[in-house]
DNA sequence: AATCTATATTCGACAATTCGAATATACGAC
DNA sequence: GTCGTATATTCGAATTGTCGAATATAGATT
């Protein structure tokens, strides 16, 4: 059971694990869009755009409404703003020293030539 | 900046989306473990583990400190444990609909024999 | 029914992840 | 220095994820 439940955070960590998919939560977070409208948003192939929605779909973490020959996409527990939130917190944290890292590199690299 | 934001969530869910991190990372709960202890309590391979250590560093989700021949790793930032709060908290609200899923599996394979 | 538009699925190529086995490194004890 | 223990890295094989192109489906319009 516990490993059961590892396996479903495991999971569901995976399905976020792609900045296009990120991308088409953020867009939800307002309420639902249609598949067409994500698309023209994030400028992505209609095809890719549908893979990165059935995934989510797979997972639970959107629903999906069809509307005439539309479909409209929405989250279905909006405690998934607060993980994304959590992670802006944690980026903001980090961020100098990350920023620190890359311009070290740069340096390092200029440097050699 | 937008997209480095959301490519560095997607690294870091990335990073979580394996059963061992995650059980890796909860061990870490009350404060640093040595590497040959999380390999005693997760029952894995010592490779693997260090494989897992390994992404977990890379990310800088983890440090880790060494002390004589033994290397002791701990979570960067406490702000993870309130990720893995909520995702508890996600967890329990819809846990009847995951495990209705499980069983309905489960009879369908039965049925099938 | 023919057709148009919106969305989903399948396919094949390529990249990334995961694992255990083997090997390498770091440190302490002798 | 050599040996033993703890941990890390490399290697190759198998699996999984990602993409665009092509194709399929669902519903609206005529």
């Amino acid at each position: 059971m516990q490993d059961a439940l590892r396996q479903f955070k495991a999971d569901f960590f995976q399905a976020l694990a792609h900045p296009t998919r990120i991308a088409i939560i953020e867009q939800l977070r307002d309420g639902e869009v249609s598949a067409g409208t994500l698309i023209e948003r994030l400028g992505i192939e209609q095809a890719n755009a549908s893979q990165h929605l059935s995934v989510l779909r797979a997972k639970n973490i959107l629903v999906n409404r069809r509307a005439g020959n539309q479909v409209y996409y929405s989250v279905r527990d909006p405690l998934i703003f607060e993980v994304l939130d959590i992670m802006r917190r944690y980026f903001n944290t980090h961020l100098s020293e990350v920023l620190a890292t890359l311009k070290a590199i740069d340096k390092a690299e200029k440097r050699r030539g």
